[in-house]
Order: structure tokens, then sequence, then C-alpha cells
DNA sequence: TTTTGTGTGAAAATGTTGTCATAATGTGGG
DNA sequence: CCCACATTATGACAACATTTTCACACAAAA
């Protein structure tokens, strides 16, 4: 069997990023791809039809999300997979509406080991076919199918009440969820329970997962961040 | 080995565009059913158990994602796969919210090209994994033909219940089956069977198979595992 | 008939969920 | 800047729900 090598497409205006992923990347074995804007990303993108696409988020004249769009309506495209990069900083909540085609985010500063891993993993969750109903950010994954969280490769089984709330809140990363809405999301329209029930399972779900990825909004909700 | 042909529904209430769909799909051998409207879909939907549908999000009535959410909850109606047609210009955020159900979103306009490839695409997705006669899996081989499992080397003959229940979960490893999937997808839509039913067949399995293979996911269902 | 398969109900085991009291924290007014 | 107030965090526990397990009834097959 000849080894067989993933075309990977970088767009992203800042130079000394691509040079740094595409350099890593090719230690790897891939067949390294870039491109400096959007423009010229899509233009590359249909020649060369890679794999997988890593997408920066914010750019000069066609961002990202337009970036992934454009691809997703071209013919033969239909298997690629993108990966938007985007900064921690970064507001998520204008993305999160766009769930139509990001496979997942990664999040810069990208150490490189974490980097190839996670695109291990994408290329080969995409080469089983096995289109997971799965988010995937800041090394946490919630898979809806399997009722599973993984934390950094480990394992978590939350349970029912636990995995619906975080993952209503990690749903859309950065959007505020009023207590209102998480009860009648989680718990239902009728169903009565008392003020702290919230909090409660907020606490555990932090013991679990960890303390920074949800965060309190005083006065009004909580919000899922990466 | 006759042709085999999928049913697509499609549902929008422009008529012109219904018909254009239609008209392509039914020229690429698929045996097609259109619905102008979400109710429309829906009844349709339910008696005739397509394998995609492809739903317009903007319908005066019911809209596509709440057609959408009522698919997804309707018994049988697990691996329809659903994308959704938006118009290029529609803000996505407010689909955004819905992640219970969609496996894609097709941008009108549509190209004939582009719409049969990505609906290949689809299709063939959903298909890996489901005609298998034989799996085989950590030990332990299932095979649908011989009706018969091997456990280690071993033969094993269940009864049919027991076997087709684990058939089932085994079918999709990882992914959590709820009690109600379970029920309609061994026991049938109209079978009504008590509710420690599955349990008991549940526990003969682990005892003959071992305890490892199927975790329970409690207040979900249960889950094969290897 | 004997054996095997299938479904039921009731008790026990298990894990999940909700509530309370109390501490901690943030917020806005003075 | 500090205080009083409102809100949230936390830990222990009680209440609850679901699943497990068992013994048994009945049906279907051998």
């Amino acid at each position: 069997m000849t080894t067989f090598s993933h075309k990977i497409l970088i767009v992203d205006d800042e130079l000394d990023i691509l040079e740094f992923l595409s350099y890593n990347l090719k230690k790897e074995g891939y067949q390294v791809f870039t491109a400096a804007s959007g423009d010229e990303g899509i233009r590359i993108a249909k020649k060369e039809l890679p794999h997988l696409v890593l997408l920066d988020v914010m750019m000069p004249g066609l961002d990202g999300i337009e970036v992934c769009r454009e691809l997703r309506t071209s013919p033969g495209m239909d298997d690629v997979i993108i990966a938007f990069l985007t900064a921690r900083s970064e507001d998520y909540s204008h993305i999160a509406g766009f769930d139509a085609g990001a496979d997942d985010y990664i999040n810069k500063p990208i150490k490189p080991r974490v980097l190839i891993s996670r695109i291990k993993a994408l290329l080969r969750r995409n080469q089983t076919g096995k289109d997971n109903a799965s988010l995937d950010m800041g090394g946490l994954r919630i898979d809806r199918e399997s009722y599973l969280v993984i934390k950094d490769g480990v394992e978590l089984s939350l349970p029912r009440k636990e995995f619906e709330l975080l993952s209503l809140l990690a749903s859309k990363p950065g959007k505020v969820f009023a207590r209102e809405e998480i009860l009648n999301r989680v718990w239902g329209e009728e169903v009565v329970v008392g003020d702290r029930t919230i909090d409660v399972h907020i606490r555990k779900l932090r013991e679990k997962i960890g303390e920074d990825f949800i965060k309190t909004v005083k006065g009004v909700g909580y919000k899922f961040e990466f």
C-alpha cells in the first residue's frame, strides 16, 4: 500500500501563522497548500480539492465565514472538512449562528501537537463516514449521539440533566442563556424546580469539565466559552 | 438484484421550486414525493418513510425547523436524512439554536449538478454499516445472515428478540438508543409491552455476551461499546 | 410433555436530581 | 470607597426515578 497523503489548505492573512502551520503540517507528512486571502483560498480549494481546510475567521476582504459558505456550495466540495481558526479573545456569537459548515473550531494560539492531533481526529472521523453529531472545541468534545463528553481525550460520562445543560450552553458559545431559558429547554416548560437547581448543576459541570468553560453572568444567566 | 431506489421527500411552498427539484431528482432515478406545506410534509413523511427530506426553511404555517423537529421525534424516523434549503441571504442565527436534526444545509438557488452530488453524498454517508450482514468487534461477531453470535470463537445461539436487540445496538457502536427507539425497532410500532421488558432482555444479553458490551445510560437508553 | 422463549410485577440496588442552609461574591447607592 | 443588598457558590443530604434482578406465568417449539 502506498502512503496516502491528505491535502490540507490553510487560509490566513497573517503570513507568519501561515508559515508556522505549514511547516508543522508538512513535517507530519501532509500535503500543504496556503492562501493569504479568502479569494485565493477559494481558488486553490477549487483547484486542489483539499481534504481539510483551516480557515481563519478574521480576514480582510472575504472572511472565513463567507469562504466557508462558498466552499460548501461548490461542486465536489461536499466532503471537505472545514475547521475555523479563531482567536481566543474573539466574540463567538456571530460565528455560532453559522453552524452550517464548520466541522471544528480551533483556537489560536495553537500548539503544534494539539493541532496535529485535532487534525488527525478530523480526518479520521470523516474517513469512517461517521458524521458525528459532535461539537469539538477547546479540548472539549460533546457527542450528542453517544451521550459522552471527552475532555482532553478522557471520557466523562455525565448524568442526563448535566449533559443536556452543557449541550445547550455549548450549542451557542458566547451566548448568555437566561435562567428562564435554561429551565424551559432543559427541564421543560411545565416542570417547576427551585431557584438553586440550575446553580447546583452548573457547579457539578464545572467540577467535571473544568472551571473555565462556563461563565456566570450575574443577574442574567450563564454562558459557555472556550 | 433489483435496482434499489431511494425515496426523497421535498417540502417547499414555492411550486416552481418543487417542480424543478422533483424533475431533476426523478431524472436521477429517485422516487420523489412532494409537499407544499409543513403539515403535508409531515403527513407524507410518516406514510412514506423517505430516506431523505429536503426541507425549505421559510414557509408559511409550519416552517422547516418545526417540521424537522416533528420528524426527528417521530418513530422510525431516526435515520431519515434531513437537509435544509436556505436562501443565501437568510440569517442563519435563528437556525443555529436548532441543533437537533439537520444533516445538511443547501443554499438556494440550486444548481442541479450540485444538488445531485450533495444528495448522493448524504445518502452514501448514511448507508454505511446499515446493510452489513456481519459485524465484527471486540471479540464478538454478529452474523445477521446465519443468526449467530460468536464470542471468542464460541458459538452462542440467541433467541430472536435478544439477537435483534443486540444486532440493533451493535449496528451503531457508541450510539445511545433510546428505549422508545429500541421498542420501535425490535418490537415494532404497534406492539405494546411493559417497561421492564427491555431491561430483562438486556440482562440476558449481558449474561451471555459479557457485562461490558452493553452500557446503560440512565434516563436515556442503552448503547453498545467495545 | 418438556424445553425454550418471552413478558410481567414487585422488591432491591443504584444513580440522579432537587432542596436546604450557609458562605462567598458581585453590584449599585450613598 | 464602603456598605447593604441581591445573587450565586457550595456541600451535605433527602427525595426521587430508573434500572436491576428475581421469581414466575404463559406461550411457542421441540
